[in-house]
DNA sequence: TATGAATGAGTCTTCATTCAT
DNA sequence: TATGAATGAAGACTCATTCAT
């Protein structure tokens, strides 16, 4: 937070913003229509902006996909923000245990979880979205080993089956409209704790 | 061209498997391709059949996907397949379980796993295709409730989250290309032998 | 010219006079308009036939370009038709300069020379036609020294500069709209003559 | 910054400076990639000025277009700066022997002659370029024959003749790469005196 | 049943040009 | 004088779909 922000920056944060409005609007555009069905002209309407103006900030329209899996999903790394509100010394158990309602209710969510087939499906075909889905997925697995005792290859495997469930239920949200009723949240709960816990 | 067969049936078989023959290409297509990115002359191409050749069985490129679709994930019945096998008496916690090896592999396997995200993002966004998705899900949820001893709420609930691991395996596998390595498949067993056996 | 033309070979027939409608149609809009300045929406016009359709002939409009310059100038190979008419052992000089008439008229023609910088200036930049245009050259050299008692490196050279003579033409008649005031074809007769009987 | 030099002045000399920049620049634009396929954005990198800062000096790309071919090919008046040269009284003939070796160097070069072509295919449908170079080349020729001893019509043609023997080896250059080893200067030399000085 | 020629709307992308600063 | 953000009209090319044969 520099007090006299030089010019170059200043044009940087414009630059910035105006590539947030174009990816606000890509995401918009990609959760209705899908990658490759969204046109760079609806997109560019989203965007207020002239579609031939968004090649000033992304080189392809699949830069701006590259752009959306990147910044992509923060929203994730939720136990993470939950850990640091917990009394230092919490077990990881309790964080994971304490972080899944919100966790399920992004996770079931429709529309992030359209986006979030929309990535993967992308990525089982298209190496530089591979690239950055893994490259994001490593990091937030790093990130939330610092919650375990160690970096053990066993709490990899506790982690590997808490995400599968989480992610899980995305899929379940898209095949089951009545998902809301037919999920325990209680035994879900039980189950991570049960992965985290048992010895 | 058999004797004894009414030329109507022959007729129908001919097409069936005109239309299976269709519908294996595109599947192919859709793999490597997804479903907005294959045209219908690579489908043609990969059926040994003109493009215009396929209009007479399919009335346009969102009928073959609704075909797909449709015809869909049979693997996905595995359990109960497994249970097919099991002495009668088995419990359902053993029958799930000793289908977790196979259902993984399948789960697992990248162009499995991309096909269905590619079908799930598709139906996050047509209704046409989400209905499919959900009757098919919904059939197959009811038939493996009857490998339990009753259809209560609380078997629904473990199958959800039974299906949720699954499913977030295929997910799993698109995000971690070491996931071979990472996955401990005794502790996936034992979790799912837990959620399903626990009271 | 087969009785009975097989039916391969009459589609063949087909797609190669599509072919050549969509060249005369292209030479006609490059002519007017540039390569790079005739879109292939006129083209199409030209050639009565969707901008779609030529795609099934060329793959690219550079593939246009290419088969242009690949037919290109057959005119040019022009002494050697005018040999042809002469009485075998007509000595060099005299065929080249019996030729002389229909080549500066042939030459000298503005929408010939024009398509021929045109084609020229593209070769200056493109290697893909640059080969074309060099080996459509060098075929046509092969065939005018065979009119040469032999192959040696002076007729080669004399060959050049009778071709530059000739082929300056055309640039003269774009740079004096007078060239046929200014010209004399009596003295470019004696001075190809000189070129090709000098000792 | 001067002092003496009136502000006027001053203005007028940074402005020739800089529209002289621009056309260096478009100039080696032009080159290497063709009026048309070069953009006004390569054209004001390579001129190290904005794009939108090139239009204070030229009112339209068409204008630098223009530009280039007006200040255009001051290499060609060749022969008479060798004149100048040449003790007075030396007679045509010698004059433009004497400049062959440099004037052939000039022609054959591949970037001159492409840039050559260039123009000379624009002239051939753009009225406004073709004006500007029917007028270079008119001038040019007025000066070239003031070295001989009158105009007449024989010497007119005397010239044609030898322009289009030069200015075909620049079409021959983009024909033939191995014009180098083709080429016989002796020959050349020889056929322009015989052009110049025949009766 | 079977073909593939034909269409034309639609795609992404580029570019000369303008204008606020 | 100088910038470069912004526009929007093209451009080449693709593709689902139709239809004469």
């Amino acid at each position: 937070m520099p007090k006299k922000t030089p010019l170059s920056s200043v044009e940087t944060d414009i630059a910035k913003r105006r590539k947030a409005q174009v990816l606000d609007a890509a995401i918009e555009c990609f959760r209705s229509r899908g990658f490759h069905q969204a046109s760079m002209s609806q997109i560019s309407a989203a965007a207020g902006m002239s579609s031939g103006h968004i090649y000033h900030y992304f080189k392809s329209k699949e830069d701006i996909v590259a752009g959306i899996v990147e910044r992509g999903q923060e929203e994730l790394s939720l136990p993470i923000a939950q850990a640091k509100k917990m009394p230092a010394g919490t077990d990881v158990a309790s964080i994971f245990v304490a972080a899944v309602d919100e966790a399920v209710a992004l996770h079931k969510d429709i529309s992030f979880a359209a986006l979030t087939m929309e990535i993967l499906a992308e990525a089982g075909r298209n190496p530089k979205i591979a690239d950055i889905v893994q490259r994001n997925s490593a990091s937030l697995h790093e990130d939330l080993l610092d919650l375990f005792e160690d970096k053990s290859h066993k709490n990899r495997a506790r982690l590997e089956i808490c995400a599968a469930l989480m992610e899980g239920i995305s899929v379940r949200a898209l095949r089951n409209p009545r998902l809301d009723a037919d999920l325990d949240l209680d035994m879900l709960r039980d189950t991570m704790r049960h992965v985290l816990s048992s010895t």
